[in-house]
DNA sequence: CGCAAATTGGACCGATCGGTCAAGACGTTT
DNA sequence: AAACGTCTTGACCGATCGGTCCAATTTGCG
């Protein structure tokens, strides 16, 4: 029974599908409104331009996604399970929008690394580092499970560098196979570092 | 005395500049013409239309770069040395490119990742691929020369994607900093591989 | 109900998009 | 000097760009 979505959640998805697709410049506001059977006129009250219209995205997709990371933590178990299942969820999330969408994604910000107004990027940046947080503090409680004695901030710059090399490779090969072997190597990689 | 460049030399310097600083939709063929110094009639004198415009950029780009990397290998010096020079001729160019525009690039690819035609895909497909090569015959012959045991496979999979990720995100923070440490990490990354 | 406020539809704007074209400039060759 | 192929010029095309505007409609509420 969810209630139908407003006009305004309409562009916002069809904005987030078609600029992770495509980017931002290469979305007219023409090709969004039309996707969500809404008029210009309606797009303009909803939102002040197309750049806040991106800002807007950016921050559904952080809502929803980091949501789901934090709710892992949240959640029950050990530090190494949560963090298992973090990594599983990246293999599953790209997964899922490979299903819906016919295309390996990436990360949504990977899209919008290019072309963007200021505004965004500060955004991007921001939600990059939040990321980067919950993985240090996840990693450290992984190393606290092993009492392994290992440099965790070295850990966690190569583990975040590899989730965003795995991810844009995974995207230019429009192939899962990369992502679905991250969480092996991101173990592996932890194994050997002591 | 170089000689002076012709006008397609001038526009596909130009159109190399500007899609790399913002993607291939969001500059316009006429914004590169008056960028070259050059007529519209002679920009499709020289190009059939933007898109082979963007194969020609892509293919002088690796021209270059897989020109300067493969010169490394065929050098003198021990494997080790050359995967080493491998390594700082990132920095290095890196470091240039933000010397002459004011920015942190990034690869070229990461720039062209999202909406290009089918043909330029394909081209940034083959090119990462020749990069990955040069990549895991450089691994082996480091290990060879330290006599170490290790799999040159999984470390050449996880050294080529932290290269992705640190200069994906290089140019999402529009720093250096992390591309400074990539020589260190891929050794460290090798230290611990046995 | 009735009325105002919120929302929507769609025509319209000047600028710019990728691309075309015919006429001319220019250096060679004969 | 005439004839040639190559390159350059700049006006021009229909389509589309992000954005505006206001009348018509729907909605929330007394």
């Amino acid at each position: 029974m969810s209630k139908k979505p407003s006009t305004r959640e309409r562009i916002l998805e069809a904005a987030t599908r078609m600029m992770w697709a495509d980017g931002y410049s290469a979305v007219s506001v023409d090709a969004i409104c039309e996707a969500a059977g809404a008029n210009k006129g309606s797009f303009y009250h909803a939102f002040g331009s197309k750049a806040d219209l991106l800002v807007a995205a950016i921050e559904e997709v952080w809502r929803v996604n980091g949501g789901e990371i934090r709710a892992i933590y949240e959640g029950p178990g050990s530090a190494t399970e949560k963090f298992e299942r973090h990594l599983d969820w990246f293999v599953t999330s790209q997964r899922r929008l490979q299903a819906d969408h016919g295309y390996v994604h990436g990360h949504f910000h990977m899209a919008l690394s290019v072309n963007v107004p200021e505004s965004a990027l500060a955004l991007i940046r921001a939600q990059h580092g939040a990321h980067q947080d919950l993985l240090l503090h996840a990693i450290e409680g992984v190393l606290a499970d092993r009492g392994q004695q290992a440099d965790s901030a070295w850990l966690v710059i190569v583990i975040g560098h590899l989730i965003s090399g795995v991810m844009a490779e995974a995207r230019l090969a429009n192939s899962l196979d990369q992502v679905e072997h991250l969480p092996t190597l991101v173990k592996d990689l932890i194994d050997r570092a002591h």
